[in-house]
DNA sequence: TGATTAATTAAACAGCGTTCAAATATTGTT
DNA sequence: AACAATATTTGAACGCTGTTTAATTAATCA
């Protein structure tokens, strides 16, 4: 039995989050369970609910830490030019999801089966994301306008993410490793290209 | 009780595959359970397993279904123009998502729990869905190789799926069904004019 | 030390997927 | 018509799930 004050709240939420992550990474999404989790960190279940709401807190919560690191990453990305930029984003994005594959798919999949809307800080965190893309679209087009520019963006990105799901799913029946990097280049590469070539008919 | 002979096996499984949609659309992913599905159609719930080798099982064949009942949508359309023709089919598949949000979801969100293979006449309705796109694309670009077909209509179709993705969970926070089109004009208008403004280099 | 307060747990509840012996209904045979 | 054989369906059981809460244990204060 874990004592009074051998960790405190905090101390516990963290625990309780790194060992949610790590039994996801090895274990899959099935031993994601409150009785698993607390026994990881030598705690029962019911200690889980002083600090989490529910399991789908516990959830949002490690989302959270998902997207921000994610966002990290994408933070270390140092290239000049806005295209080729766009086109490091999207291997970040496609290489997170590779690396963290489970993690990356609670991202998406969770809150399907639930009715509680995302959290504030996670749709700020999204955001955050696509202000990146933005900036790149910016500079590669500089007279337009704000909606224009967040529609872009937010149409590129699902491209990139469209990829990355059916890549990792391996629904393409294709040569998986390679034809991701194909496509994410295709993609990028040509949408851009057609983009930067029309006037401002997008209807 | 269910008498012998009330329903052929095939009659069974046919009722509890109704009965699944009918839950999983009206009370979503967390009321199909087997004993709810059961109670639905008037058996105990160890009947399904007489038709289903599990609830796996199930959902793999409900997903059959879905996928096939899609098909037959994208084959009414009837539009004469290849690249039309291609918005025509990403609006049919956005359509479909938005008319059909939970069982849209199951197709690609079912298998990542499970650690089963998708089965195969699953994976050939995908192919079924990518040739339709490779016929438009073949028409648009006649001198092009298998392998640049086949790639870009994944391409094209993992962009298309990410629109869905991403405004039908609502993480764009963009007035939401007007912007779900107008993305989708976006990213085919101007990937297939990339695409088709490029050579053949895609490297 | 004893009383108070806070942290933690164990047990309970209802539900889950799945299995299987038992119960029931149909069929075939005499 | 009655009985045996066979096929169908169930109900109970097992071990799991999320969640709540009374009881227990440990730390703090007087």
């Amino acid at each position: 039995m874990a004592r009074r004050n051998d960790h405190s709240k905090e101390e516990l939420r963290e625990m309780a989050l790194a060992a949610a992550e790590k039994l996801l990474q090895q274990e899959g999404l099935k031993s994601l369970s409150a009785r698993r989790v607390a026994s990881e960190i030598g705690y029962s279940a019911g200690s889980l609910y002083t600090v989490f709401t529910n399991l789908d807190d516990l959830c949002w919560q490690l989302n959270a830490r998902t997207l921000t690191q994610l966002l990290t990453e994408l933070d270390g990305i140092n290239v000049a030019d806005p295209a080729q930029r766009l086109l490091a984003y999207g291997r970040g994005y496609l290489d997170f999801a590779h690396r963290n594959p489970q993690r990356w798919a609670l991202l998406f999949e969770h809150g399907t089966t639930s009715e509680v809307e995302a959290p504030q800080w996670l749709s700020e965190r999204i955001d955050s994301l696509f202000a990146r893309v933005e900036a790149c679209l910016q500079a590669l087009k500089q007279d337009m306008s704000r909606s224009e520019c967040m529609l872009t963006a937010r149409t590129l990105w699902s491209g990139v993410h469209g990829v990355a799901v059916l890549a990792l799913r391996q629904k393409l029946f294709l040569d998986q490793a390679r034809s991701a990097e194909l496509m994410l280049q295709q993609l990028v590469h040509h949408f851009i290209k057609g983009w930067l070539a029309e006037g401002d008919n997008n209807a």
